[in-house]
DNA sequence: GAAGTTCGTTGCGCATAGTGCAACAATGCT
DNA sequence: AGCATTGTTGCACTATGCGCAACGAACTTC
């Protein structure tokens, strides 16, 4: 009995036959790999398009943003601290502030990397540490973007900060979504601030949140949108360092 | 009419349906969130297992290194020497010499990845050049396991010593798979020695070559055996990064 | 710029591949 | 050990995927 379905296995067979010396496949070179007809491989290239496996890049096919997406999903996370370093490394020179890089475990934020400022006074080594989402900067970022269906109840009080009503955590999860960060005061601990933004890959998910910490007497009100855009600028790097495309007329500087 | 085929849109669905937060997925899950009959769903898993897309885990399933390979393939080359810079500086602590981090592109060979070695007589910075595969230690591997085929006739000789005979080429691409490791002695430049081991992905593609390299009164016939041991552990550090699974009895130290 | 060539797309009819069902095997839980 | 759940596989049926042919789009040559 036929366990191996055809057509199924043909776009994997399409996927596969890039390499490093075919970073670029026609239709008619897919056909010819194949040993199918044409027709049949131009309707295997629209399917993988449209699902973002491939793009098409005049009449040649690349490897789409899909492709970018799980592969990074299939690295470890070092690999992922790996890519987003020098740019962790360039908010913490913008900052001086400690900088945080963590991806969702389960119901957990996980710090996966850290860069530390100069200050005396900073953030301890959390690369490792797992957090509750609702009451972490990053949480907070990995809730709103990743999917509220996240939120596990009840919520835990850490401090007298942290919110607990599932009601206003929402409401302050679609107030991030709007602005685009999130902010911790205290939530945590008493007195450890913190700013973090998503990152988003290739696929436009996020696949981790870039947060600025530090003691809440050098982070303050004031200085919380300017660390925000700064935060939103290296998280823009590192997508770039995940794949995606950079739109050059939009670029800020 | 239909250009969506609906089995091959199912497997790109399964992979598409990985994330953060579900990073294994069961036939059972598939299925529903595919909306299929469970056999539907654990013909597919089959499928994707088969062409290495996905890894069984128990019962469990996991993205596989197929999706690593041509992950690391749709990231550009500033990506892969991120993840290779951490191997690249242990190599240039052992050995005191220049390490570079070749990619094939085309039919040369283009360096992609540079680390300098202490001595003041050294090795200028190459990342951005391209050099012909059959003089070059990097592009020697990069033709033994790439593919012969990338072979371009006429061999242009560089010094004295380059192998020019299509011949002699092949016989000496045929002992460097059998040792695992290329040497080039004096064939791009005079003087310049540099000894190179392929970087292998996950699916057991070669990604990149691995070299050090230094003048000949630093880098002699006695060295060459221990270099190429010691590039041989970086390149194996680097496949890890790059998802190779660790054969934990097998892993020589 | 026109003509010719090659590549890619799409409608159509036909044959087979993909599907769900049912039964069974394997695995996990109590 | 017994039960529940998950996963696999043979089978029959039908809906899908296929190649063909025709056409449009893009590229090359003169």
């Amino acid at each position: 009995m036929r366990n191996e379905l055809q057509a199924a296995d043909r776009v994997l067979q399409v996927l596969a036959s890039f390499d490093s010396a075919a970073r670029e496949l026609s239709v008619t070179r897919i056909a010819d790999t194949l040993g199918v007809h044409k027709s049949t491989a131009s309707r295997l290239a629209t399917t993988l398009v449209r699902r973002g496996f491939l793009k098409r890049s005049k009449r040649a096919l690349r490897l789409g943003p899909e492709v970018n997406r799980i592969g990074l999903l299939a690295l470890g996370n070092r690999d992922l601290t790996a890519l987003a370093a020098e740019a962790m490394q360039w908010l913490c020179s913008q900052t001086g502030e400690t900088v945080h890089l963590a991806v969702l475990e389960g119901r957990e934020a996980l710090n996966i990397g850290q860069v530390d400022g100069p200050a005396i006074i900073g953030i301890g080594n959390w690369i490792g540490r797992r957090t509750k989402l609702h009451c972490a900067a990053n949480g907070k970022v990995l809730l709103a973007f990743c999917g509220e269906h996240l939120i596990a109840s009840p919520l835990e009080a850490y401090t007298a900060r942290t919110v607990t009503s599932v009601k206003a955590l929402r409401a302050e999860l679609a107030q991030i979504r709007r602005l685009g960060w999130a902010l911790n005061t205290g939530e945590l601990e008493d007195g450890l601030n913190a700013v973090a933004v998503p990152v988003f890959d290739a696929s436009g998910h996020c696949r981790a949140a870039l947060s600025v910490s530090g003691p809440s007497f050098r982070m303050d009100p004031n200085t919380y949108s300017r660390l925000a855009g700064q935060c939103q600028q290296a998280a823009r790097l590192i997508g770039f360092r995940l794949g995606v495309d950079k739109p050059t007329a939009q670029e800020p500087r």
